[in-house]
DNA sequence: CTTGACCTTCCAGTCATGGGAACCCCCATG
DNA sequence: CATGGGGGTTCCCATGACTGGAAGGTCAAG
């Protein structure tokens, strides 16, 4: 199987896929040919991390993901904290987009978005009054 | 005013302010020395883009915001504009989020957690069966 | 004179890809 | 047999918005 044959059956594009080789995700065989050689363990594991990224965990924990679905004495207990760190993560991002969300929305509606120059958003961005003291939006940027 | 006091005084880095720079977003003078010399309205929009990075704008939005800003016969109807644009993103985000959320709590209270290898979440990325079940996902989103 | 705190520029790295160049391989058709 | 097209390969560059660090210039104090 080449590499655009598991991209179709794994759902992820073949950069991505070639990517996963270079970080170690996987390591599919290859044809004489130097044509990458993807088993079915290969096809499924990649759609493993498809379906683990599209929840939102990062690479590194989907290596780690990975890794506990191959180890047969591995403990539920182990992939739950994983995901429950995940949620939390996840929990926080929503915290500050909905802080941000309230401030803005705030905004938004004490301008009257008319002709007139007078705009209350840009009088809170040049004198910061009103501010909410929360959130370091770094994650918020990140997600 | 030199970058170090511009900083304390924006609450910017000095490495940002010198990116900011670098991308035109503010153009400090010069001392005789090559050292960056910061007037008040210069401290001033730096403020001013700190602020508005925290309510999560990107930078070509406080590109843009700047100028509205400086422009004294602006219409506020084009703040409002982009506001209401960046509250929409941040919508957006907040839903996905919310439905990545649903779906793992689900898994999450799905586990056992103990020691045993039998893992729901594991089986769920491993087949990508199951996307809804657990019925009592309700009150786990609203906590 | 030296120390140390500043400042300068430039280069590299982050995260998870995406875009594209330059080139190789294979099959089908004229 | 040449050719065309649709695979594949590696490699480098770009993203956003910084952050870290090296190598070196500047300045006030001891």
């Amino acid at each position: 199987m080449n590499i655009g044959d598991a991209a179709a059956a794994s759902g992820l594009p073949a950069k991505t896929i070639r990517y996963y080789e270079e970080i170690g995700l996987i390591r599919p065989l290859r044809d004489t040919n130097g044509y990458r050689a993807f088993r079915d363990a290969d096809v499924h594991k990649l759609a493993f991390l498809a379906r683990a990224r599209r929840l939102g965990f990062s690479i590194e924990d989907c290596r780690a993901l990975l890794g506990l679905y191959e180890d047969e004495s591995r403990a539920s207990e182990d992939v739950k904290r994983l995901a429950q760190a995940h949620l939390a993560e996840i929990d926080g991002r929503i915290a500050e987009l909905q802080s941000l969300r309230g401030t803005l929305s705030d905004l938004v509606s004490a301008c009257a978005g008319d002709k007139r120059p007078d705009c209350p958003i840009l009088n809170r961005l040049a004198s910061g009054e009103g501010a909410d003291q929360g959130a370091d939006s770094a994650a918020v940027r990140s997600a």
